[in-house]
DNA sequence: TTAGTTATATCAATCGTTTGAATTATGTGC
DNA sequence: GCACATAATTCAAACGATTGATATAACTAA
């Protein structure tokens, strides 16, 4: 009752039951799909429990609680922390090799796994009700994708100067990519062949990367007119 | 019992008690602060009532119930159902005009009110817990803004087919704006001078001017590719 | 009075969590 | 291989707290 084993793997000398694995992830996977669904507040321990033909106690067991829970969820996606930066910052890629390998990275889950939708859903969901875990993955791995993008901008601009100019530019990039997965409802609705196939978002992909190398030449012909 | 004067303003002959129009309007706005902050769901009635300093029974009483309460929150915002086209769908204007008009119109709330970051959580909050208001809101305003804005760019591309290329287009063209005001905790918390002040946003403004010209450029460099 | 409005108190329902016993797998001595 | 002890897991039930909603009565202005 006192030990919550939340990763019995390695701190006791006995073996812990084989099925019980099976339990704790039938409920994270449950919880993932019902959070990812209805969101955080709206979805009851009682619900996952049900869906994942789990008791309810079970939550507490494994995961200490439903925020525990929770927090299982949202870093079962975030396997890859600084690994996504090599997609795109490499000494011999081209601009738009780049940027291939940019949104490439971003779209991959959405073309992996089943529920990415699900996945994605509860990733950006943070964004509008922070509890903090949200900061943490500003912090481990936006930043650094964004301060990668920036470096990868500045060898193909020429310059070494990170003006306010450059910063929107390096947002407005993944920009385009994060409203695809965020408001993939709203396209579905107005557009619905724009993302009903995985084949899609390849093409999507593709015409991005067009866009975005048009918006860096915006940038360089901007930084050369100012040297002019 | 019965009246649920969710409206008491011009239905009855009666006039209502000069106080009671305050409470009404006290606790809409306290709820629209609530709402916008915590989420639907963590908000409670007897929190609103409070930060309204009126009573519980009020809510009832003017909006039926709390889901009242906050459609009345919703539709507050969604004022200019279809005024917002005018902005940027002129037969006279130019692309850039229109770019202008567009861009103007989806930042003008976050200049002019001071709960206008509230609002819009409210707004984009609908996005990910869908209570039928937002697929409202699609179909009254944002299919409509998508269609006008393809329009302006059938024009200005001289074309009158509206391919899928197209499509991405008119959706790639909001997103860099969406962006900036759905994420904006993250633009704020990686590069903060770019959305602390009115200022700011109006050179965001400018600059996706620039790029969204671009993007339509990349598109019209398509178009001529193919007919050659 | 009469209708509009507010305050108090309370309802049933649901929430997250905990409890303690029952159940099952595992390790050990034989 | 067998029986026992022990830890790991599951289960039904219940807890206290909070939720949205409302019935009722008191109060206020016309």
């Amino acid at each position: 009752m006192n030990a919550k084993p939340t990763t019995p793997s390695a701190d006791d000398a006995r073996k812990p039951r084989s099925d019980g694995e099976q339990s704790r992830e039938r409920l994270l996977h449950a919880a993932m799909r019902l959070f990812g669904q209805q969101g955080f507040s709206k979805t009851s321990t009682r619900e996952i429990a049900q869906a994942a033909g789990a008791n309810v106690a079970a939550i507490s067991y494994y995961f200490g609680d439903k925020s525990g829970l929770y927090q299982a969820c949202f870093g079962f996606m975030c396997t890859t922390p600084g690994g996504n930066v090599a997609a795109f910052e490499q000494p011999h890629f081209t601009l738009r090799e780049s940027l291939q390998g940019y949104y490439h990275q971003m779209l991959a889950p959405l073309l992996q796994h089943e529920d990415a939708d699900l996945l994605l859903r509860l990733f950006y969901r943070e964004m509008l009700e922070p509890t903090g875990l949200w900061q943490r993955e500003i912090e481990n791995n936006i930043k650094p994708e964004h301060a990668a993008l920036l470096r990868v901008l500045c060898r193909h601009l020429g310059t070494q100067e990170v003006t306010d100019d450059l910063q929107r530019l390096a947002h407005a990039i993944p920009s385009m990519c994060v409203t695809l997965l965020i408001a993939r409802d709203v396209i579905a609705a107005v557009s619905p062949q724009l993302v009903e196939s995985p084949a899609a978002f390849a093409v999507w992909a593709e015409q991005l990367v067009d866009y975005a190398e048009a918006l860096v030449q915006v940038e360089k012909n901007k930084l050369q007119q100012r040297t002019a």
